[in-house]
DNA sequence: ATGGTTGCTTGGCAA
């Protein structure tokens, strides 16, 4: 049994339906995995989704801001939204959902991005991006079990290696990849033992970006790029996988998100 | 050092 998972940061669910439509029929995947749909769960395009195949939708969005959806073909045997840091605001959703061997749950998260200053003492949202990892550390370690199938995806708005940045020196001061945000990452990451699916097929030895800043014409020519997205499965699920991808060519669509999609293929 | 762009909404924040 093959299962294909898709993971984008969209910006905007509604605005880019036609381009996630077209993104479904050429790549097939089992599970979609959105983050910042910027779309309350009442206008969410369900209907969209169940006509590309993809019968079992799930939003956890709020007017405006962030949310993030998952929809999927599989069986689904569970749904999960875990609230951290008291927002209230749609950062986190999981699903488990039937495979050959035994369930799958993917996390599909939305770290807050945390302002410009890499200060908690003075920026708020800094401090919110650092304690929802601890949570989110803590809340994952928590359920930690080896023999689980385990996959956390999502915009997780930390670049931790030097290869993950168009440059390490100019952006080690930057939010997004300073140290202890990096850090914290590496706490999430250990809070499972997690395996970087991504850098499992692209090595570290060279430099991979799933985010381009809209602020720079030439996104390609400047290369000014961020890994801020990633894959991570457990070690029970690392022996499923089979390839992952970074699908850098979305980035020049009609109107792109500044994202592209992350894909994991899996046989059980 | 600064400003650059986009989306949700229509003024200003978040990214």
């Amino acid at each position: 049994m093959k299962v294909r998972v898709l993971s984008w940061n969209i910006n905007s669910v509604r605005l880019r339906i036609d381009s996630l439509l077209s993104i479904i029929k050429e790549y097939r995947p089992n599970v979609v995995c959105l983050q910042e749909t910027k779309c309350p769960n009442d206008q969410y395009p369900y209907e969209e989704f169940h006509k590309a195949g993809l019968r079992n939708v799930y939003s956890n969005g709020i007017k405006g801001y962030h949310g993030v959806s998952i929809a999927t073909n599989l069986e689904v045997e569970r749904v999960e939204q875990k609230d951290f840091c008291q927002k209230k605001d749609g950062r986190h959703l999981s699903l488990t959902v039937t495979t050959k061997n035994k369930p799958l749950t993917i996390n599909n998260f939305y770290v807050p991005a945390g302002g410009d200053e890499p200060d908690p003492e003075i920026n708020d949202k800094f401090k919110h991006k650092l304690d929802f990892l601890d949570e989110a550390s803590a809340w994952l370690k928590s359920k930690k079990n080896k023999k689980d199938l385990i996959l956390l995806v999502g915009d997780l708005n930390i670049a931790p290696h030097e290869n993950d940045v168009w440059s390490h020196k100019q952006l080690v001061k930057i939010v997004s990849h300073t140290p202890v945000e990096v850090r914290k990452l590496e706490k999430l990451r250990s809070s499972y033992d997690f395996i970087d699916s991504i850098r499992k097929f692209y090595p570290y030895t060279e430099k991979v970006y799933s985010w381009w800043s809209y602020r720079s014409k030439n996104w390609e020519e400047s290369n000014r790029g961020r890994r801020l997205d990633h894959m991570w499965s457990s070690p029970e699920l690392d022996k499923f996988i089979k390839s992952t991808s970074i699908e850098k060519r979305v980035r020049d669509f009609e109107r792109p998100s500044d994202h592209v999609p992350l894909i994991a293929d899996f046989k059980f």
